[in-house]
DNA sequence: CAAAAATTGTTAGCATGCAAATGTTATGAA
DNA sequence: TTCATAACATTTGCATGCTAACAATTTTTG
């Protein structure tokens, strides 16, 4: 008679603590403020990845940025508004599409590069912090096969 | 001259794609797309896991829901807020200390439970389902080490 | 070629998630 | 007891992140 009482039985049975979708949020979050230590410009961890793809790939469209940070196409037009505000990415119409509004690096986008990823590997360093060299290696090639 | 050519350069010493950071936002992305299918009565994560710690640890202040589901105050107010309109939970002013408000499971919220946590075994099991056995064993540990 | 389908970008709405400022109430220390 | 401190809750502001609806343009297809 487990369902006799369900306090005891479902708390056995089911542990939030021990659920995926649970932990990584509280793995983002704890990432996060490691992120807000580390970055300046106020540069939030969607407008870094944005940055960053932006210097790997090119210019390229908005949408076009989108898919390659993996951001919604609403998402990323808010992004890019914030970081043209700052001043770190332009935009213009395409001449062959005028659909398409080519997003690029400004000058002062350009020389923050370098600095973000080395920024960014001082925030993985710290967030993989509480593993050791080998947990380190297993996690991140586990996590890779969840996206 | 490793510098002399920083494109180059900056894409093989710096890859976003084993960030941590980058691969967790990824993963969390899919567990949302995965808990969407699964769950009813248009419940988001967060709400999921305040109705649960709710369940476990019964009626308490809406500060200390939050800190039991690891949301800031500000955040878990508007949690709350959503699930009394949907009518899962109840809040009432305490008699002990007039400035808690007691957040309580409604009959609906508690008849919910049962469901939502069959529902929750799914989900973790969707989400973890690229990898092996012993693999999500092994993940689940270093996950909850980075909390 | 012309209609259907797809792509690009915008906007609105909803739900986290955090920081900071405010007001109320309770508690602990001088 | 009184005063400083702490805890509780609310509100505002900003930044994701998604859905859905829309208009403009391009591409595909019959």
């Amino acid at each position: 008679m487990t369902i006799a009482d369900p306090g005891a039985a479902e708390t056995e049975t089911y542990r939030l603590d021990a659920q995926a979708g649970y932990l990584l949020r509280l793995a983002n979050q704890r990432h996060a403020a490691i992120f807000q230590n580390h970055v300046a410009a106020g540069l939030t961890p969607t407008q870094f990845s944005a940055l960053v793809r932006l210097a790997e790939h090119g210019a390229c469209s908005q949408n076009q940025l989108g898919r390659l940070a993996a951001m919604d196409i609403a998402t990323i037009k808010g992004v890019v508004d914030r970081l043209r505000q700052k001043g770190f990415v332009t935009t213009a119409p395409s001449r062959d599409d005028k659909r398409r509004h080519l997003v690029s690096l400004t000058e002062a986008g350009q020389a923050l590069i370098g600095e973000l990823q080395a920024a960014g590997q001082r925030i993985t360093e710290e967030t993989l912090a509480p593993l050791s060299a080998s947990e380190q290696k297993s996690f991140l090639r586990l996590l890779k096969k969840l996206t």
